[in-house]
DNA sequence: GGTGTTTGTAAACGGCGTGTGAACTACGGG
DNA sequence: CCCGTAGTTCACACGCCGTTTACAAACACC
């Protein structure tokens, strides 16, 4: 399992104690810097973050972490309870936090349930819609139980198509985030393959993809309940 | 906001204290069937479950959450120290859990975190406007919950009034707007859509669209005569 | 090197969205 | 009551846009 990064460096003993007992490995550091040339091939599992130390130190180190081209996620706080307050308005920083002193039995459940969490969003190896499900780790892909046999562009198009039901996508937009790269010419590309999708999933369940004239297409989701 | 639903009735006082001094509302049930029938129609917003109380009973609530058409989300357990090990192997059944007895803040600062990470994921851009809503994303669009088939310049025309709602445009000021290019000749194309617009909306919501004469249109915010 | 598959591009086809002109109606002032 | 102005409605044709087919280039597998 990838390690856990811990800031700063060097970490509360009992942290640490913590983090052996429950078979967790980790690196510790003190600036994004080392945490980048630190960081194994694997990516980290996550962070935990000392925020009663230093805190303005701890902030500082919480944006760099979330500004860099792969977040890095979860991020566990630990924070003084006379720190509470400076939490507001920075949910969008941290995942979870702990209460220093804390219990390792606390602190050991929450990483647990938080490294879970993120094992079960992340990964997500099935997408699944109506009758459509996508197998992300064997590239399979079925239709009412019937298997498709799907070339890999047409696989990528219908997966990233299918992880976003209901949601209009340009031509622009489809080549830029299913190809990705930028693309001059050909927005007909998309088109054809659309084209060849739906032939796949066979006439019952062509219309699954969605056209929106003059603006791009659509998985699923053609009919949704009214106003709330 | 919607009501946070409290598992089991009545709930301790401390809880009760926490919630009203934030400024939540909320319900406390003893069953999964009072959960379902005190249900607001907006749904609920979380959920609160006192573990140490009855253990028992609570798993099975929380199991009857999940198992719900539209299970309810988020779920914060309140759970004794002694309690941790129980955690294990549930991961599925909570979001977050607070340690009792617990402090007023952190418990306060958990549920505020709890609650604005739903809020993030769940974002979906909307305008509405009485009866008539419209989702940016999915390039939709109802009146009174009924969809509306909309062609696109319908839509983009249709959005660019309800985003100002009561504001008067001539018809110049919607043909660079909405149409977006130097206009020349053509001022009759706006009142043509306007017309195509009155009569997808129905005779019972045309008047959603106002007429000033010798200026332009206006969107919503009616006039106050209903007799025409 | 041969063969089959996958992928991107070009061109013809067809539908309907869109804009325009004109006829018709409503409104308001004198 | 007349008349001018402004808005509504209708009908129709142009052209855009998506679909479909065909084909060439790139690639993989023998």
């Amino acid at each position: 399992m990838e390690p856990l990064l811990i800031f700063p460096d060097p970490p509360p003993p009992e942290l640490v104690q913590t983090l052996d007992m429950a078979g967790y490995t980790w690196r510790a550091v003190d600036s994004m810097r080392a945490a980048t040339t630190s960081e194994p091939d694997s990516g980290w599992a996550g962070a935990i973050v000392m925020l009663d130390k230093d805190p303005d130190a701890a902030w500082a180190f919480l944006h760099a972490i979330r500004k860099r081209d792969n977040p890095i996620a979860p991020v566990m706080l630990m924070v003084g309870g006379a720190q509470l307050a400076d939490l507001a308005m920075r949910d969008s920083l941290f995942e979870d936090f702990c209460l220093t002193p804390f219990h390792p039995r606390e602190l050991e459940s929450r990483i647990r349930h938080l490294v879970w969490r993120t094992g079960e969003t992340a990964v997500a190896e099935l997408v699944e819609y109506s009758l459509l499900a996508l197998n992300l780790e064997t590239y399979q892909a079925t239709i009412a139980g019937r298997p498709l046999d799907l070339t890999f562009m047409e696989y990528e198009l219908l997966k990233f198509l299918a992880q976003h039901p209901g949601k209009v996508f340009t031509r622009e937009i489809l080549l830029s985030r299913v190809w990705g790269y930028e693309y001059y010419g050909g927005a007909r590309t998309v088109d054809v393959h659309i084209r060849r999708l739906r032939a796949k999933l066979g006439e019952e369940h062509a219309n699954l993809i969605d056209t929106v004239r003059s603006v791009g297409y659509r998985f699923g989701q053609s009919r949704w309940s009214g106003s709330s």
